[in-house]
RNA sequence: GGGCCUGUAGCUCAAUUGGGAGAGCGCCUGAUUUGCAUUCAGGAGGUCAGGGGUUCGAAUCCCCUCAGGUCCA
């Protein structure tokens, strides 16, 4: 059997069992920053085991896409993987332990038809009543292993919890696979044994310090690793067998001209190379892109690990482009995002592919003058320090820096590289412990999601009652609330929207007989409840009050003209730039709207006006924006952009703009009538937010109005005061700055003229002889440091043998410059440590170089006595140079 | 989350213990008129990533922020 036909067929068994399918969620687990990346086939199942939402069907199934990093150095063995596809039934509070194995069981032997006498299960240790369910079908009691916490007891994540014991069904390839000694099991890692299905039964729930109480309805959480299902059912203990990875194998091979794989070393290459090209083609198609943090750096690491595979395997050129477009052919009609995204995974890789071998050129480099240095040093060994920096610093890869070495006759210390790698480890692991665990952040809240009624798509106004009042932290409960306080409200009923899908919450009033209160922010708890922060500005609010809730009506209208704009935004982009733009992030507020997309080229100024006009055109043709509401199969046949999943079988809200319509998303936001009550879209800014993605903001409506009046005040008040009109700005401001660039040039140049007659004067006036040795001492007129020390250049070309000391005031501060000729310096006059102590005398101090060196000191008051001093420390000087 | 490295002219990079911001390539101007990067002379081009601090003085030292690279988790 192969995959696409064992896949089907556990679909289906479990529909037959009364089972929902669930398509396979994004490997990006959306709404738990917690997790990195999607690693079971229970992630999406989650928020139902833990009552936050409620599951369509008590019984779920799925084939999910999982990516799980820690295994990542293991890969290239017959069974670890990166990449997996983990088929799952779940129970949701109904079957549990005696379904959930005898189901797990008739599959296994029925429709997989794998031979009874190649199976194994292993229970928890005291678990005895999987014990008995297992035996009373059929299994052999001296093929039942009980294994302890670490093998079969799962959870809870975190240190408290949902956990359970768990019970895995394991296929046996047979002796010849394995050590061969007599007690082996499936406890035994000798590779005999495969673990093909793993049933949880959550049925404990886990306090922080370790107890654990039955939960009043258990869960049952399976996983079966597809790969291996595979493999175990055509007998062979490797998944690299399956049909899942021999074509992709193949390519990799007939890209490297390898005719036939004779060694073990060159198969586990070939592997990786395949095992990764899968990973890279799945998370790019998910929307990760390269990066140096998170899941873009996960992204990066494996395909920087391919390219260097490949190149061990004698690949010279870039190839996992290739390797991709194998991996898109192969599985893109089981996953059609592979297909939906196959321009945007080639383009990524090329370009990472490219960066990676520039890496390599740079590593290169710093080897071969690591090299040279050890030569010239006299050493027959790279220092570990050295190839440990390459590798953690530059990414260069040990096995390169040890083959350079080795070609010029150098040898390299392997242990010495690992003992600096674990030293890096330990410094990981011991930040991360310091951190501690992090606390989630609840609220007391009692409601959730249904408990308000939220009616802002039809009216901005509403009669309502309140139903909940907690502190501003949403920590404690309360009765009333009195004039000043900040408190959080829930009311059966709202009309403010609450902040969600990037579009910020409204704002408003609410009254009472009681009281009146501002409506500062609306948004969700934790609970889901839909809740507002309220100022009580005077009177009092209560549990159980009759209030009129009013939002905020210009606010709200500027947010949907925002809205509005950034859904024909998005369309326009898709239009001027191609179809791979995709929505990475969005603010709508009322001053400005955010837009945050994949796209890997810079965008022109001339694609940035096409795009600024293809949304003004639209705005001006005055299209209806029309919302409906239908199922999400419905909408995404229906073509729809979805942003974000949306869960399995929920209602989903469609918002159209025009007929034919320009653009169709599921959205959950606000939106004007028409395009026409937007009136002006501008974009302000684009750039670049990281690799691959972009970002423009833009003003509308109101804000695009103060925004272009606001730039028009700017223009109008810089042409009154150079007195033209704006049009004539350009050509003054050209005109202006040439004859101010051309003052300047005149400046310094007769500055310079003018500090050419000052040193001929100076040479008249205060060129002195002390010990025989030409010496200029003055003060001069204020001037810049550099311009000092021109015209002790002037000076020294002049006296051709001698010291020059010059003294000024610049900017309220003493400068002083000394300047000393070869032939004095020779003598031992060095201008550094004479303009020092010139300088201390005023308050300061200095240095240089021995023929020109500056100083600056703090008392101006003192410049007179510092220069009188100048001709004993020249004496001083000229003294002790000659002892 | 924790390290390490980098950020200077359009590009590639220098700048010694803190002391006058530079080179090569490219660009502009003028000569040269040539075997395919001709040669010569001159010129423009810099918030030294940004902000704070230490100092008489910071590209250089310290702190913070941003961006890029890289490793570990």
């Amino acid at each position: 059997m192969n995959s696409n036909e064992i896949r089907n067929l556990f679909l289906d068994f479990f529909t037959e069992k009364d089972h929902k399918v669930l398509p396979s969620s994004s490997l990006i687990p959306h709404g738990d920053p917690t997790l990195l990346l999607t690693t079971a086939g229970m992630v999406q199942i989650k928020p139902y085991f833990l009552g936050i939402a409620t599951p369509p069907n008590p019984r779920l199934a799925s084939c999910q896409k999982c990516f799980r990093t820690t295994d990542i150095d293991s890969v290239g063995d017959n069974k670890h993987l990166t990449f997996f596809e983990m088929l799952g039934n779940f129970s949701v509070g109904d079957y549990f332990k005696e379904e959930a194995i005898a189901w797990g069981w008739e599959f296994v032997t029925e429709r997989l038809k794998l031979p009874f006498d190649k199976l194994w299960v292993t229970i928890f240790l005291d678990d005895d009543e999987a014990h008995r369910i297992w035996k009373s079908i059929g299994v052999p009691a001296e093929r039942i292993v009980r294994l302890g916490e670490k093998d079969n007891f799962w959870g809870p994540a975190g240190d408290s919890g949902p956990c359970g014991p768990c019970s895995e069904i394991h296929y046996d390839f047979g002796k010849e696979y394995g050590c061969g000694k007599p007690g082996c099991d499936p406890s035994c890692s000798c590779g005999r044994f495969s673990e093909i299905w793993n049933l949880v039964f959550t049925q404990y729930n886990q306090d922080r310090d370790g107890k654990r109480t039955p939960l009043p309805k258990p869960n049952i959480d399976t996983g079966m690793g597809l790969e291996r299902v595979v493999a175990a059912s055509i007998g062979k203990p490797s998944v690299y067998d399956t049909d899942l990875f021999v074509p992709l194998m193949d390519k990799v091979c007939k890209i490297a001209a390898i005719a036939k794989i004779d060694n073990d070393e060159m198969l586990r290459y070939v592997r990786i190379v395949a095992e990764h090209s899968r990973g890279v083609s799945f998370l790019i198609a998910d929307g990760v892109l390269p990066s140096n943090e998170g899941r873009g750096y996960v992204l990066r690491r494996l395909l920087r690990r391919a390219c260097f595979m490949g190149r061990r395997l004698g690949i010279k050129l870039a190839f996992m482009v290739e390797m991709a477009q194998a991996v898109i052919d192969k599985m893109g009609s089981v996953y059609p995002e592979l297909i939906a995204n196959n321009r945007l995974i080639l383009e990524v890789i090329k370009n990472e592919e490219e960066k990676f071998y520039d890496t390599l050129d740079a590593g290169i480099n710093m080897c071969e003058k690591a090299i040279a240095d050890a030569r010239t040093e006299g050493r027959n060994c790279l220092l570990n320090e050295e190839i440990f920096k390459f590798w953690d610093t530059y990414g260069f890869p040990f096995e390169l820096s040890s083959e350079i070495a080795n070609e010029h006759g150098l040898s390299v210390d392997r242990s010495g590289f690992e003992q600096e790698m674990e030293k890096q480890r330990e410094r990981a692991r011991a930040a991360h412990k310091f951190n501690g665990s992090l606390s989630i952040v609840g609220s007391v809240s009692k409601h959730d999601a249904n408990s308000t009624a939220f009616v802002g798509y039809e009216m901005l106004s509403t009669t309502s009652h309140i139903i909940e009042i907690m502190d501003e932290k949403a920590s404690v409960s309360l009765n009333k609330a009195e004039t000043g306080q900040k408190v959080i409200l829930v009311m059966d009923r709202t009309p403010f929207y609450g902040e969600m899908g990037g579009q910020i919450g409204d704002t408003g009033r609410i009254r009472s007989s009681k009281g009146s209160l501002t409506v500062l922010n609306s948004f969700y708890l934790a609970s889901g409840a839909l809740a507002v922060l309220v100022r009580v500005d005077s009177g009092s609010i209560a549990v159980g009050d009759e209030i009129d809730a009013m939002v905020d009506e210009s606010r709200r209208l500027d947010i949907a003209r925002n809205h509005t704009a950034t859904h024909i935004l998005q369309s326009v982009l898709r239009r001027v730039l191609g179809s791979h733009v995709a929505q990475r992030g969005s603010l709508v507020s009322p001053e400005r709207l955010r837009f945050d997309f994949v796209q890997l080229s810079p965008i022109s100024k001339e694609q940035l006006k096409e795009i600024e006009a293809g949304v003004n055109e639209i705005i001006r043709r005055d299209l209806p924006v029309v919302t409906t509401t239908c199922s999400y199969d419905e909408a995404i046949h229906d073509g729809a952009t979805a942003i974000f999943e949306e869960k399995y079988g929920d209602i989903v809200r469609l918002v159209k703009i025009g007929a034919p319509r320009v653009s169709a998303e599921l959205c959950g936001g606000t939106h004007v009538r028409s395009t026409g009550e937007i009136g002006y879209f501008h974009i302000i800014n684009e750039a670049s937010i990281g690799t691959g993605l972009r970002r423009i903001e833009a003003v509308t409506g109101r804000g695009a109005e103060s925004f272009i009046n606001e730039h028009l005040a700017i223009l109008e008040q810089i042409a009154s005061e150079l007195k033209v009109n704006p049009v004539e700005l350009p050509g003054k401001v050209t005109n202006l700055s040439s004859s101010l660039s051309e003052a300047i040039r005149q400046v310094t140049s007769l500055q310079r003229e003018l500090s050419r007659y000052e040193v001929d004067k100076l040479i008249r006036s205060n060129l002195t002889a002390i010990g025989g040795v030409n010496v200029v001492i003055a003060y001069v007129q204020s001037m810049p440091t550099s311009a000092l020390m021109e015209m002790a250049d002037m000076l020294k070309d002049k006296i051709e043998s001698g010291i020059v000391v010059l003294a000024s005031v610049y900017e309220d501060k003493p400068v002083f410059i000394a300047a000393t000729t070869p032939d004095m310096v020779k003598k031992g006059i060095h201008s550094g440590k004479l303009v020092k102590k010139i300088a201390e005398i005023a308050g300061g101090g200095g240095g240089g170089k021995p023929e020109m060196a500056q100083a600056g000191a703090r008392n101006a008051d003192k410049i007179n006595d510092a220069l009188a001093a100048v001709p004993v420390f020249i004496t001083e000087l000229l003294r002790s140079g000659h002892a």
